[in-house]
DNA sequence: ATATCGCATATTGGATCCAATGATGAAGTG
DNA sequence: CACTTCATCATTGGATCCAATATGCGATAT
C-alpha cells in the first residue's frame, strides 16, 4: 500500500489555531485598530480554556501585531501614516534584491502561477480578494529567490502594512495601477532580466507609498 | 512633595523575565544549539509554574530562536553557514541604509558616544565583553535614524547570527579588523558624510561575512 | 454640585490539576 | 539473538481555580 506521508506531529495546537486565526483578522483589519482582545471572548469562541489564547496573543505581539498592557489587556495595535511609510521604505529596500536573486532561478511553471494570480488579480471584481491575490503574486516571484530569512522579515512587513494595501487598491486608480506594475514585473522576469525586474519591483512598491500616503493626506486635511 | 514617576504598569510579568533571560542565554551561546528546553527545569529556576515559561517559550519560537515540535518540547535553534550568510546579506542591505538616514541628524553627544564604545571595544580584553559592545556601538550610529521597525528587523538579524558574530570576533584578526573598520565608520559619520559611512557600513558587514564563511569552511574542511 | 473615597465587578497573571502523547525499557516470541 | 509488544514514566497541552489589579459606580463629605 501507499500512503501519503503526513507530519502528524505538525497538526496544529489549539494555540496556533488561534494564533492564525487572530492573524489573519488584524491583518485584514476584520478586526479594528485599537480594539481590545478579550481573553474570555476570545477562549469562548474557540471553545477552549484562556491558556492557548494567552499564548497566541503573546505572539502577536512578539509580531508587533498587537500591544499590552499589564492587567488592562491587548489591543490590536496600528500604525501612524510615518510609521507604514518607513515599512514601505523596507520593502523597497528589501524586495528588489529578492526578486534579483529570484529571477534567474525561476522556474517556467513558477512564471505560468505567477502570470495566473496577475490575471486573476486583474479579472476580480471582489475587492476582498485583491489583498491576497497581489500577496500571491509577490510571494510566487520570491519564492525561486530561496532567501527563506528575507521572505519572513517580508512577509511580516506586509502583515503589518496589508490593511494600508488594501485601502490603497480600492482607491480611485490603485488597481489599474498595480496591475499595469505586475506585467511589467513579470515581463522582466520572463526575459530573465534581473536587474529591471528589481527596479521595475522598486518604483511599484515606492508608487503604492507615495500613492497612499498622498490619499492618507487628503483624508488627514 | 516630589517623587520621580515610575510608569509601573511596565513592570515586567514573569513571563517577560523568563523570556527574557532565556533570550539573553540563546543569543550569546550559554544554551547550545539544539539543547532542549525542558519547561519544568526552567519553571523551577525562575520559581514559578510553567504557565510563564510556555508563553517566554511561544515568544522564542515567534522570534525563531527556538523551535518546537508537538508533545516534544522546544530546542534551541541554530543556523547552518547558507543560513547566517543569508543573514548577514540582509544585514549588509539594510545597515547601510539605516546609517546614511542617521547621519545627517546625529548630535555631537551621539558620536562622542559612539567614540566611547569603539574605544572600550578596542581597548576590552574580556572577550564576553566584546560582543555587547560591538553591538552598543553599531545601535548608537543607527538610533538616530529614527527608523524604528528597520532597528527591529536588525535587532532580530544580530540576535540570529550573535553567536557566529562573537566566535568571529576571536578569530584570529577578527578583533583587529572590526575595530579598524568600525573607526572608519566612525569617521565617515564625523565628516557627515552619509554615503561613506553607509559604504563602510556594507563593506563591514560583507567582509566579517566573507570571514567568517572562510573559517566555517575550515573548520568543516 | 462636585470631588473623593470605597466597594463591587470585570479582567488579567499565575498556580495547580488533569489528559494526551512521546520516550524508555523490560518481557515475550520467533 | 534480534525483534516486537506493551506497560511505565516523563513531558507537554489544556482546563480549572485562585490572586492581583483595574474599572465603574454609588455614597458621602465639603
Amino acid at each position: 500500500m501507499k500512503l501519503k506521508p503526513v507530519d502528524i506531529s505538525k497538526t496544529a495546537s489549539a494555540s496556533s489555531i488561534v494564533f492564525e486565526a487572530l492573524r489573519k483578522a488584524i491583518v485584514e483589519g476584520d478586526l479594528e485598530v485599537g480594539q481590545p482582545l478579550r481573553q474570555d471572548d476570545i477562549a469562548r469562541m474557540f471553545n477552549t480554556s484562556r491558556i492557548p489564547v494567552r499564548e497566541a496573543i503573546s505572539r502577536l505581539e512578539e509580531q508587533g501585531l498587537v500591544k499590552t498592557q499589564r492587567y488592562r489587556g491587548a489591543v490590536v495595535s496600528g500604525l501612524s501614516a510615518e510609521e507604514a511609510a518607513e515599512i514601505f521604505d523596507l520593502r523597497a529596500l528589501i524586495e528588489p534584491e529578492i526578486i534579483r536573486r529570484s529571477v534567474p532561478r525561476m522556474t517556467a511553471q513558477g512564471l505560468r502561477r505567477a502570470r495566473g494570480f496577475c490575471e486573476d488579480f486583474s479579472n476580480s471584481n471582489d475587492p476582498m480578494a485583491w489583498g491576497d491575490l497581489n500577496r500571491d503574486f509577490h510571494s510566487e516571484l520570491y519564492a525561486a529567490s530561496g532567501l527563506k530569512y528575507h521572505l519572513d522579515v517580508v512577509d511580516n512587513a506586509m502583515d503589518r502594512v496589508d490593511r494600508y494595501l488594501r485601502a490603497q487598491l480600492v482607491l480611485s486608480d490603485g488597481m489599474e495601477r498595480a496591475n499595469r506594475e505586475h506585467l511589467g514585473m513579470l515581463e522582466a522576469c520572463e526575459k530573465r532580466d534581473a536587474d529591471l525586474a528589481a527596479m521595475r519591483t522598486a518604483e511599484h512598491i515606492r508608487g503604492a507609498k507615495d500613492s497612499l500616503l498622498e490619499h492618507l493626506n487628503e483624508l488627514g486635511a
